[in-house]
Parts: C-alpha cells; sequence; structure tokens
DNA sequence: TACTATCTCGATAGATTAAGTGAGGATTGG
DNA sequence: CCAATCCTCACTTAATCTATCGAGATAGTA
C-alpha cells in the first residue's frame, strides 16, 4: 500500500486539528473518538508529529494538541512524509544497485519511468493544504444538505 | 510500497520478453539470469502473468515464455494490476466503513483526494506501452553511447 | 519407449513490516 | 498532593511479501 494505515489517521488526525485551528489545544482521546482511531496509536502518531514539528502540545488538566503550521501553509504531503517517510517507488534491488555501482544503468527505463510516477504523485501532494480540504468539505457538506432540501 | 518488488520483477521480466517478441519462446533461466531474478520466483510471476493472458508458454525442450500481446498494446498499468490486484489508496477503515453504511460520508473529503491521486497514477500506467519502453530504452542507451565518443 | 528439459501448481517456510498495546514516567494546573 | 494529560520505549501480534520446495505434466528426441 502507497499510504499506511498511520499516514491514514494522521491526516483525519490533522484535519481533526485544523478545524479547530485556533481555539487551543484539543485533546487526543477527544479526536481519536471523534475520528475512530485507537487513542494508544493516535498518540503514537501525534507525538510523531510533533517531532517533525507540525504540531504542538501543552500537558496537564487543559493540554492537548494544536497545529502548529497554519492549515493554508500545511501541505498533506508534509504530513505523510513525516509519517511514512519519502515516497518509494523504485525497485529496491535497483536502487541498491546504484548504491553498490554494480549494473547502475541496467535498468533506466525504469527508473525513468518511476521517476515520472513519483513527480506526478509529489504534485498532488505539495498542493494540497489542509485549508483546501476544510473548505472542500464544506462545499461538499452543502451538496449534501441541498440534496435533502430539494 | 505502491509497487511490489514482485511487480517490479514482473515487469523487468516482461521487458525481457518484449524485446524478443516473435522470436519464439524465452527461457525463465535466461530471463531471471539477464535480470537477476531468483529463478524460482519468477517461475510463479510468470505463471500469473500467463493467467492474466498477458504471456503464453511452452514446455519441453525448445520450451519457454513468449507475450501474448504485442509490446504496442501492453501496458505497464495491465501488468501490474494482474500481479498485485488493483491499486489501493483509500483508508481501508473508510472503505469498511461505506460497506457497512456506517458513517460513509464521514471522510468524502478524503475520498476525493485519493481519487484524484490514483487517477493520476493510472492515467501515467495506462498510457505507457512497453513498446514506449523499449523506444525510451534505445534512446537512453544511444545517449550513454555518445557521451562516449564526444 | 525412455530420457531430458521445461513449464505447472500447490504448499509452506522465513523475513519484513505494520498495527496496536502496555507500563510507567514527566509535566501542568489546581 | 492530586488528577489529567502528554511522553517514551519496548513489546506483541498479525499480515504481507519474498522466496523456495517438491512432485507432476508435457513436449521433443533418440
Amino acid at each position: 500500500m502507497l499510504i499506511s494505515q498511520k499516514s491514514h489517521y494522521a491526516l483525519r488526525g490533522i484535519l481533526e486539528l485544523a478545524k479547530r485551528s485556533g481555539q487551543g489545544p484539543v485533546k487526543i482521546a477527544q479526536i481519536a473518538q471523534i475520528q475512530g482511531i485507537p487513542p494508544r496509536f493516535l498518540e503514537v502518531i501525534l507525538h510523531q508529529l510533533k517531532q517533525a514539528g507540525i504540531v504542538d502540545s501543552r500537558r496537564g488538566m487543559d493540554g492537548g494538541y494544536m497545529l502548529a503550521i497554519e492549515p493554508g501553509q500545511l501541505t498533506v504531503g508534509v504530513v505523510i512524509e513525516s509519517i511514512q517517510g519519502p515516497l518509494e517507488l523504485l525497485d529496491p534491488k535497483s536502487v541498491k544497485n546504484v548504491a553498490e555501482n554494480t549494473a547502475s544503468h541496467r535498468h533506466p527505463v525504469f527508473t525513468e519511468f518511476w521517476g515520472q510516477v513519483e513527480r506526478a504523485i509529489s504534485t498532488i501532494f505539495q498542493e494540497t493544504t489542509f485549508q483546501q480540504l476544510l473548505e472542500r468539505e464544506s462545499a461538499l457538506n452543502d451538496d449534501y444538505v441541498a440534496s435533502y432540501s430539494i
């Protein structure tokens, strides 16, 4: 799978934080319940996102997590990369061969091909901000409501 | 990983067959050696590709595998899908929720987003034929030779 | 017929990765 | 001091992927 479950959780968690951006810390338990994420696992995930500088946290009674980056500046790509590292589409064996300088141009066609695919994906990842996702969600929600009032 | 090692092997194996398209059957052992693929594993892979109708085989002394589809008609996408099934980028939990009709429109934004990504990838996969890869390889090879003769 | 080279096919072992849990520690505010 | 919350590392379990095995079927050949 290109995107791990963990990354999906991270994206949904961040979206939830983005919704409450500027309204103080949000608790893990709360996010976990709303989004249906195992709370302990979300703990691990948010901690990892903190190390990456994407979120901030506060401990104690009124603690919780909040975005460290504005929703308009935070892209899907940054979140995914901070959870599962850079995308790796290339044949691992080819990569290893290149590293070992053995038959490094044995599959140049595929190297080029995967580069193309990776650029296509990265472009979308880097162009999509959480601001946009929120706006899109509002729009979808309006449609949904509209379909009932007709 | 989006693309399994097995798929990479399959692509390289098929490329090798495409090179020899119309020249009779090619043996597993031969392909395996040229491309550095574990022979017994390649056996499994080619067999699977045969079930999918992508290659044909002949047994016995002068046996081996050959393409069942012309290189110009055979796309990277078809090969990959026949090895690892359709791409699945969506959050498996969301998919399950939809199936169970529970909170089916809980993450519509991400559903839309992953659809976008998937279309971008599928487009490249479906537009790239092995004919094109072969032509590109020739071109790259010419460049390589040229860089020595300058 | 016997023999050899090759594909056929199901089973399975081993390695790697992902998902999720446990237990106790540190910090904050009251 | 106490309670709520995040922090951290280590661990288990489950799933998946990679690769191999062994016995069989088929085709050509002497």
